[in-house]
DNA sequence: GCCAACGTTGGC
DNA sequence: GCCAACGTTGGC
């Protein structure tokens, strides 16, 4: 099987088989940072911070790998779903957020030796003209099976090939 | 290592 | 703003 993956529901770890590259998705608040933030980025790269969460961790610093694709959700505000595609442009290094007590992202208990959250950068790569709502994702059978729809509070997941090509198809017919 | 209490995510 | 689902913490 290419490109797909697996889950072993007891340690809630998704492993990836891949070939040459592997598809994500990345939920953000769109009221803190948006497909357009990314869009309008001088620099381009956008260092993926804040994520708190040991699965989503996890997968960053093991999996994700540059050259990735991904697909920008947005999720907490009015219109949920699929906003558009980034392009993963760096392998993951430590957040620098975790080291800053100013920071909402700060951890007492990381040290500079021993850190404890990663991020990875990501670059814009494309906008859908009209989002891929999470309604049009669960009522689709062949998406049932997405991390997205089993289990809603992971912040980094993994997408399928079949199910990449999919939500693409859908942007393209909004 | 169990598990109750608590905190957070995120759809609605 | 509500609340279900699930992650984290900490006492024992």
């Amino acid at each position: 099987m290419l490109h797909q993956f697996m889950m072993e529901k007891s340690y809630k770890y998704y492993k990836i088989s891949r070939v040459d590259m592997a598809y994500w998705l990345l939920k953000t608040e769109p009221d803190e940072f948006s497909i357009d933030d990314l869009e309008k980025l001088a620099s381009g790269v956008e260092p993926w911070d804040g994520i708190r969460n040991y699965q989503a961790r996890n997968i960053m610093r093991d999996q994700i790998q540059v050259g990735d694709l991904a697909f920008i959700y947005h999720s907490s505000c009015k219109q949920v779903g699929v906003a558009g595609i980034a392009k993963v442009v760096k392998a993951a290094y430590p957040d620098p957020a975790q080291f800053n007590p100013e920071s909402k992202y700060y951890d007492p208990k990381s040290t500079q030796d021993n850190p404890r959250w990663v991020c990875i950068g990501v670059k814009f790569e494309a906008k859908f003209s009209n989002l891929v709502s999470l309604k049009e994702i669960k009522a689709n059978e062949q998406l049932l099976d997405m991390a997205l729809v089993k289990q809603g509070r992971l912040s980094v997941q993994p997408v399928r090939q079949s199910e990449w090509k999919i939500i693409n198809k859908l942007a393209n017919k909004n």
